[in-house]
DNA sequence: TTGAAAGCGCTAACAC
DNA sequence: GTGTTAGCGCTTTCAA
């Protein structure tokens, strides 16, 4: 397979017989070009076929147009929409994405981001739940902008979009508590993650203040890997522990839970309520459905994305920590 | 923000005293180099804080160790985890991906694939249910390898990974008969769609005509926008035309099929059997979990990374139209 | 084993 | 409004 012979900017000059300067302009709408000459070149430019080499321009220019989009794990729907609503947004902004895993291991994500900056991305989206020292300093070493997506910075170093975690557990274990529970479980992967221990636990913690519950940490059940067969293995501990109700942060921990009291005759919601926080399709498929807090997951992508390109033009920014607006939703798993 | 200073391969060259050729060499693991000139030259590399600009490198040498990955849509599980499939194995080969969703609109592909080739990647992974001719002609057109994956291109032009489709609806089909069936339904999205129709719809027929059935085209359903909802709409047709079974070619349908059955009173599988062909997550989480073909999803996108990876290096490629080898289990929704 | 030098295809002053 | 020209940072002959 012999690579096609590219047609570069100079042969359209020279067929179109003006300078290379001219096509540059003509390409890139600058204005300043008389009319005829424009649609002379255009007209060159159809005939040859001519494409602009963005790596050339990116060399020239130092803009790629490109952006890096390091993810913990595409596989993730929570984290698949949030991709793709960047996707779109870049897309209409004409820039185009890098997309890398990094299983939220920070080795990797170091390695990633070196690769990232080889690669001269103009900007970078960053997701995971913890931000490493390590990590935070590479972030910043090479002064291009950078947005966190749904992944939270109680530092504020960053630019970010998310929602109000805080405020979001705080409705859904009130909610619980008017219903009558007092012993409610709050699931979630790892204390050790910001986003978990700032914010969402405290959400639990300000309900149970708020309805004067003694706060009892037998009943926080820190599970590192959460997913669906942790969930699942959770049930006993969480009858055991005395709990009525819980509150879990991972949509499919959540059906884990579901699934398992069920299928040893523990009906929910009637002897066990469960809430979960992604609204992932999954929320709306199991049975019973699962009460969940409605995060704007597809907008949080594209938000962050639109806030990039602004930092990119260096346009002016507000707000740079946005808290975009979430929803609870009360389905079959609660009462 | 201040854009880093950059430092490049003369700053190295000059700081170790030797010529940008050395140090060209000694950062692409070119041999030719004396061991203490490449010692010298990698203190100084280290010293200065030397990254190659991979831009300036793939004007230079025409490769950007960059390829396209043109995806329906990252939300769809099933399109979600070939990308991590592919992913992983670009990161072991040193390339990086740029993700595009398509939607599977033509005119969108048209597009995303004169962008990636503007930034002249090395190559192309596509996804996708159909292929259109002008985006058929546009793929060639660039000479640059091109993998299907987990996309069939019946005239075979194009290398590609997948299952052997017709075998494993065959394999359903022929044990929902064994079990008594004699109407079973065969829901699809799409027979315009090469896969459903060349491969998935002829593995339905032979085993038809292996049990001697005769074929009632009134079992068929064409849902062309093929999703939950749909699936969930899909009951009563599916009871009226008289069908005791369903094979269906969409996780999520089935999920809506299941759903919308189990809530109006119809137990599955006793009174209803449902099979489906991708082996999502969901399908384990349903209650009563699905049977499925079990596709290698990972692998498929892993095998077709690597697969354009010999391509890209010109290596030898024995078979360029690969068949993983899939499995089908039998779960709850069957009896 | 090393260096010199010519590009790769484009943008961005600057001059006219 | 248009052209000239000097890079952008690197790879790759070719020659030594």
């Amino acid at each position: 397979m012999k690579k096609k012979q590219t047609v570069t900017i100079y042969d359209v000059a020279r067929e179109a017989n003006v300078s290379m300067a001219t096509v540059s302009r003509v390409v890139n709408n600058n204005h300043n070009v008389k009319p005829e000459t424009e649609s002379k070149v255009l007209e060159v430019v159809k005939k040859l076929n001519y494409r602009p080499n963005d790596v050339a321009r990116g060399l020239a220019s130092k803009k790629t147009t490109t952006i890096g989009v390091i993810i913990p794990n595409v596989t993730n729907s929570y984290f698949a929409s949030l991709a793709r609503g960047i996707d779109d947004i870049a897309e209409m902004y004409n820039y185009n994405i890098i997309l890398t895993n990094s299983d939220g291991d920070h080795k990797k994500e170091m390695k990633v981001l070196n690769t990232l900056y080889s690669k001269q991305v103009d900007g970078i989206i960053f997701m995971g739940n913890e931000l490493l020292d390590s990590v935070r300093t590479e972030l910043i070493s090479e002064r291009i902008p950078v947005v966190l997506a749904g992944s939270v910075d109680p530092q504020k170093q960053f630019a970010s979009v998310n929602i109000d975690y805080q405020k979001a557990v705080y409705t859904q274990a009130t909610k619980l508590i008017e219903q009558g529970n007092r012993k409610i479980a709050f699931v979630t992967g790892g204390l050790n993650i910001p986003i978990n221990r700032e914010y969402r636990l405290k959400g639990y913690l300000d309900a149970l203040a708020t309805a004067d519950i003694e706060f009892d940490d037998s009943l926080v059940f820190d599970v590192s890997n959460i997913n669906y067969e942790n969930g699942y293995q959770l049930k006993d501990k969480l009858l055991s522990a005395g709990a009525t109700a819980a509150i879990v942060s991972n949509d499919r921990a959540a059906a884990g839970i579901i699934n398992s009291m069920n299928d040893s005759g523990i009906v929910v919601p009637d002897e066990f309520e469960v809430t979960t926080s992604d609204n992932t399709e999954l929320t709306k498929m199991m049975r019973p459905t699962i009460s969940t807090i409605t995060q704007p997951l597809y907008d949080i992508g594209a938000v962050s994305m639109r806030l990039l390109t602004k930092m990119m033009k260096n346009e002016e920014v507000v707000e740079k920590n946005i808290l975009l607006p979430f929803g609870v939703d009360y389905r079959n798993s609660t009462k």
